[in-house]
RNA sequence: GGAGAGGUUCCCGAGUGGUCAAAGGGAACAGACUGUAAAUCUGUCGGCUCCGGCCUUCGAAGGUUCGAAUCCUUCCCUCUCCA
């Protein structure tokens, strides 16, 4: 059910997109008082999904709550054929299994967002896969090469001399059929998608389907923890959202202020009136940022954990940093050779890669035992009943206990 | 089919016989400063180390040399141009 008005509509869809085309076609088809078919593409390529995936969710959650009809698809046809985007290594193309297993993957993150009763999920195998060949040329004779070559990613590698394979076409193509076939309104796509998304939009008026074309709504790239890329797990800057609550909450308190306001907006959940309060406050200083990260930590992973683990993390991350407590739950090793060097027994149980490492971090005073800091690269940890509780960094804390020989008769030294 | 360019440490990229574990930048890690902010500054950044060094690395395999990332041979891979 459609209920709010066109123009309060618009006011929440509007919310961080990159770009509307266009408003004015929009309000025409919001002001037909029906539910409008909201489609989103995702390739089946990510085992899973992390808060960049979720920016288009989010705006797909917003339609949804509007009372339109969101449509998630899965690109697992045009998966198969494997990844056109130059960027990235060539990927090798997913078998069957592989597009199924992460489909439910998705699905399964996904509704912590969305409504699953009220989300249509596709796969476009189904149709494009049952397109003939015969089907397929008329398909790619609707578009001319001059007019491929406008997207930015394809002129300007055709300018430097770099390869565009052919299939790479094919791919915007592709894309557009499948807004053909659902009847599209509305496509969501992520800025980088903005040349596909407008394909779509005169495929649907070459073929007919008896509607305006739909209108296209880009959504910015969500940065990554770093502040500067795009989130992605390649760069090693994402935060998963079935990551431990805890680590969602540690991630996020350590992203920019600048960053924090734009996860506000494009993955916080609230509403324009909301965001527009906090920018008031934190702009007049009555909003500590550090707060309003919390909270944003919080409510994100509460999203995908629930109140009380979001919580759980809250609290750790406060008594760990905040109160530079000892946090509860470290992990505990025990380690069966007494009087070996405190780097092997690290480099042992795995909490630092190598040796080096350990002698590294003891010589920039990063390691403590018992809460006091280490200053032998070579030294020795006598076994004893008590376990050790060893800090490395700022994060990262261990628990070691040291096991005597069983039939006893070793010195054992004091630290 | 013909001509040419190139594959270097996590990434980009310099290096054309010894002074090369290999410039510079980025990432990463640590320290200072803090709100675990960000930014900034400093340090580390192949492995091992008795801190003297030792071992393994420059697409792969051989070879020349006292000595090779650098020269030669073969092979694998990537790219461009011409047809």
């Amino acid at each position: 059910m459609v209920t709010k008005s066109v123009d309060e509509q618009v006011r929440i869809i509007r919310q961080g997109v990159a770009e509307i085309i266009s408003e004015a076609e929009l309000r025409a088809k919001l002001a037909l008082n029906r539910p409008l078919v909201i489609k989103a593409g995702f390739d089946p390529t990510a085992p899973d999904i992390h808060l960049g995936h979720t920016v288009l969710i989010h705006k797909m959650r917003q339609f949804q709550e509007l009372g339109h009809q969101v449509v998630f698809l899965i690109g697992d046809f045009t998966a198969m054929i494997g990844d056109p985007t130059g960027k990235s290594d060539t990927r090798p193309p997913l078998t069957r299994e592989q597009v199924m297993l992460n489909a439910e993957t998705y699905q399964r993150q996904i509704f912590k967002i969305l409504d699953a009763h009220k989300t249509k999920v596709v796969f476009n195998a189904e149709w494009l896969g049952a397109l003939s060949p015969a089907e397929f040329i008329r398909l790619a004779s609707r578009y001319t090469v001059a007019r491929m070559l406008e997207r930015e990613d394809f002129s300007k590698r055709y300018k430097e001399n770099r390869p565009i394979a052919v299939h790479e076409f094919l791919y915007p193509l592709l894309q557009g059929y499948d807004s053909v076939h659902l009847k599209a309104d509305v496509e969501l796509g992520g800025t980088d998608q903005k040349f596909n998304l407008l394909v779509g939009r005169e495929l649907q008026r070459d073929y007919g389907i008896g509607q305006p074309p739909q209108v296209v709504i880009t959504m910015p790239l969500l940065e990554g923890t770093d502040g500067v890329n795009k989130m992605s797990k390649s760069l090693g800057n994402y935060i998963g959202i079935e990551e431990p609550a805890r680590e969602i909450v540690g991630k996020i308190m350590s992203i920019s202020d600048e960053l924090m306001v734009k996860y506000y907006e494009l993955v916080g959940g609230i509403t324009p009136d909301e965001l527009d309060a906090l920018k008031k406050g934190l702009l007049s200083g009555e909003k500590h940022p550090r707060q309003a990260k919390m909270e944003l930590a919080r409510r994100i992973a509460s999203r995908f954990h629930g109140e009380e683990e979001a919580a759980q993390a809250k609290e750790g991350f406060n008594s760990q940093f905040r109160n530079k407590e000892v946090p509860k739950d470290i992990i505990a090793y025990t380690w069966e050779n007494p009087l070996e060097k405190l780097v092997v027994i690290l480099a042992g149980v795995g909490a630092i890669k190598g040796t080096s490492e350990g002698r590294r971090l003891i010589k920039q005073g990063a390691i403590f035992i018992n809460g006091e800091k280490v200053l032998d690269t070579e030294l020795l940890l006598p076994p004893g009943s008590r376990e050790y509780v060893i800090r490395l960094g700022k994060k990262q804390y261990v628990k070691i206990q040291i096991l005597p020989y069983p039939k006893g008769g070793v010195d054992i030294p004091n630290v």
